[in-house]
DNA sequence: TTGCTCCTCACGTCACGTGAGGTGGC
DNA sequence: TTGCTCCTCACGTCACGTGAGGTGGC
């Protein structure tokens, strides 16, 4: 058995506010059993209230409304148990973040003004085997996972030993969240012709000359490195508009523990 | 030694976005070193490298806008540490319900359909000492623990020996997310004048007939308890308008855990 | 008839992002 | 002169909240 309640009513069964039930309506969340033709006034019935106590739970893990939408859609419970859990896993991740930056918050309070050795350098150009793509800053380090994964990958499987791990960083990258990012494996020289896959590609990075900084421990803190060594580049050298380059001399797999990390951070240097 | 950047550089010296900067800048956040007249190009010292990194900490932990500005503003270092101390407070504390929501969550998607035993009750008018105020849902916890420990106190200088703790709650709180809630404590008959502050009142809660259900468990759940004892009134009984109460029969005071928390939640109904 | 519940706009909030359209400096 | 950087609106996003102004049902 089931009764149809007004909007206020079923405001207090369910602890949904009467504005946000109105939304839900809106967005043809959780749409009123039925609604009056002549006066508009949306009736609820009872047995809706699981669905908003769902929508409540899911809300209050931040879940947004459109995925909320997609775990009521369905009723097969494997593919809502999936989602459930995916949501789960990214809200962990967060956490696991949050962590980081307290930590890095700390650093960044404490004493420790940070003196920096910077180098001179001036690369060669270089053959490289890369992946190419528009990345979002928040999806960077998944992307340099699968982009360094799929790399060595592929050289393993051609016999080729890889030389240094890097990545450029469009300006974009910095100035708008969002630009374009190579991911590249660094070819020993006279590597002979490769197959590669249509995602990767074999190019050649340009050589230059570059002020070079050592960064030591979890990326969460490049900014700190960034902000040293480009401070010291715009008061003491000509910076280039160019790609800033990352060199990963110890990284996720090399070390186990965050602190351990290793990166050559190369700013682009008028020579 | 300090030198001035266009955006652009900054952003790159500092992983904040142009547009974020930009943002910065309208709400005061943080200045420019220079402005130039002409133009309106922004230029921005090495020197405040530092304030960005510490916005962009501060924001990659939810802190508010204003909040940031306030920890920039000081230079008072316990100051500082205070409003940092107490953001990571609100911080743990979120973490906190975040679990009780998981494990929520994980109720509402068991198939432990609760069924529940809801009373007839038909109340008497009681004497009672209380504190009334219009409260946000989100501040609902800290208010009662606050009246409830005033209103003990209270008693207990008094030599009086309270009856049930219990609130109730004006529609509004439900519909809107915000309305007026009164927390009492119950007099026994015959309790004498008492001396009382002006922030607690002494009244009469007036008596009436109630559906009443026992919640037990932890407070996340209640929406659980509100919709199967609200379902029931509107398909079985006549719903009054009239605030609905709740009474603390075990709570934080008396129980360590969380689940051996029980509450009669009592609806208002036609006689 | 008076309250009461409910309705629909239109606009605000928060922290920016997304273009459009345009200008100054090298 | 061509690019390039930078500028200022105006509007969008997300999940509602905040009134204003008005109507139907008891």
């Amino acid at each position: 058995m089931t009764t149809a309640v007004g909007i206020g009513e079923f405001s207090r069964l369910t602890h949904l506010s009467v504005k946000a039930l109105r939304h839900y309506h809106d967005i043809a969340l959780l749409v009123p059993a039925e609604i009056d033709p002549g006066t508009g006034y949306r009736r609820y019935a009872t047995g809706q209230v699981h669905a908003a106590q769902m929508i409540n739970r899911l809300r209050s893990l931040q879940m947004p409304l459109p995925q909320i939408q997609a775990v009521l859609a369905t009723d097969d419970t494997s593919e809502r148990d999936r989602l459930l859990h995916d949501h789960l896993q990214r809200m962990e991740a967060e956490l696991d973040r949050t962590r980081q930056v307290v930590a890095s918050l700390r650093g960044l309070l404490g004493t420790t003004a940070p003196s920096l050795a910077v180098e001179l350098r001036d690369s060669p150009a270089i053959d490289v085997l890369a992946v190419r793509e528009t990345v979002a800053r928040d999806d960077i380090y998944t992307f340099c996972n699968q982009a360094f994964s799929a790399l060595t990958g592929q050289l393993a499987e051609s016999g080729v030993t890889p030389g240094s791990f890097g990545a450029t960083y469009d300006e974009n990258f910095f100035t708008e969240d969002r630009g374009s990012v190579v991911a590249y494996l660094e070819l020993p020289a006279g590597t002979p012709p490769l197959a590669v896959p249509n995602n990767l590609v074999r190019t050649g990075l340009p050589g230059g000359r570059f002020a070079v900084a050592l960064h030591s421990g979890p990326y969460i803190d490049f900014d700190r490195t960034y902000g040293a060594l480009g401070s010291y580049v715009v008061e003491h050298l000509t910076p280039l508009p160019e790609p800033i380059r990352e060199i990963y001399l110890v990284g996720p797999d090399d070390a186990d523990d965050a602190t351990g990390y290793r990166t050559e951070v190369c700013w682009p240097i008028a020579a």
